[in-house]
DNA sequence: CGTGTTTGACCTGCGC
DNA sequence: GCGCAGGTCAAACACG
């Protein structure tokens, strides 16, 4: 996978108005163009440092996203081990946990398990993820912080594997599908393998109540499968297709402009 | 008293 | 069909 993707996000929000575009075109002739007036100058000065200011940001988040990757790799080769404990003679298992034909990428899950010719047929799985989380090798709990509420319904030993696997139910929504096996890794104790089964409906808890080992050391893994597009594309693409970032971002440098307005008026 | 956890019993699917 | 093992249920229990 080649990190040479642009981090770039087209934020335009707004395609007819196309308010980022004319906003470049600004740019590029205050940048270039001459000088009118110091007064008038100091708000093309101020953007062009909040311009400089974003690029170096950006800078930082494709570093920050090189070392993810890094450890990325790193897990996946560390954690293939555990795909021996999911190989039990016993029931089929997920198509997360040993089919080659899984692929989890913005929610679509391999047709074997839409199909429910697996697994139990009454509920058809619809999404399927499965996370590691670094933990004190010393906790017992098998808790993973991911923001959600979830209860506890049922812990079992299993066979390949000294540690209990307990069973979680989301329990922020009544009627919510979600559930989740949480069970330590064979290899190695201080990390949990969090097994989550469905999709969430209703709203995702505020970003406050998520923890930061989910929101700076998770790594999402579809086990077995070659991740096609690259992470930052994905996190690209997500940031610009969440309404609530656009609009926030849309909402900060259209308040900048306005007030610039403002003031030279 | 309400809510969440624990844990033994039971159910279910799969391999032999 | 049987046995094994994963998954679920539900009564008992703990805790605030």
């Amino acid at each position: 996978m080649s990190m040479d993707t642009n981090l770039d996000i087209d934020l335009n929000i707004n395609p007819e108005q196309n308010p980022s575009k004319t906003m470049n075109v600004e740019f590029e002739k205050e940048s270039v163009g001459e000088s009118k007036s110091s007064t008038k100058d100091e708000p093309v000065h101020f953007l062009i440092q909040q311009l400089n200011r974003m690029k170096f940001e950006n800078k930082k988040l494709i570093e920050l996203l090189n070392i993810l990757q890094g450890n990325y790799n790193d897990l996946m080769q560390k954690y293939s081990g555990d795909e021996v404990l999911l190989k039990s003679r016993k029931r089929k298992v997920h198509c997360t946990e040993n089919c080659d034909n899984f692929v989890e990428k913005n929610g679509i899950t391999c047709s074997c398990c839409h199909e429910g010719s697996i697994g139990t047929p009454k509920e058809s799985v619809s999404n399927v993820s499965k996370v590691y989380v670094r933990v004190d090798s010393s906790d017992m709990s098998l808790v993973v912080k991911d923001g959600y509420q979830w209860r506890k319904y049922g812990q079992k030993v299993t066979r390949d594997n000294p540690s209990p696997r307990a069973y979680y139910k989301c329990s922020l929504a009544p009627a919510c599908p979600v559930k989740k096996k949480v069970q330590k890794s064979v290899n190695d104790p201080s990390v949990l393998v969090a097994i989550y089964e469905g999709k969430h409906n209703h709203k995702i808890p505020s970003e406050d109540e998520i923890p930061i080992e989910l929101s700076k050391g998770v790594t999402e893994i579809s086990s077995s499968s070659s991740i096609s597009i690259s992470m930052v594309d994905q996190m690209a693409s997500t940031l610009t297709r969440n309404p609530s970032f656009t609009a926030a971002l849309a909402a900060a440098i259209t308040g900048r402009i306005l007030d610039h307005e403002i003031e030279e008026n």
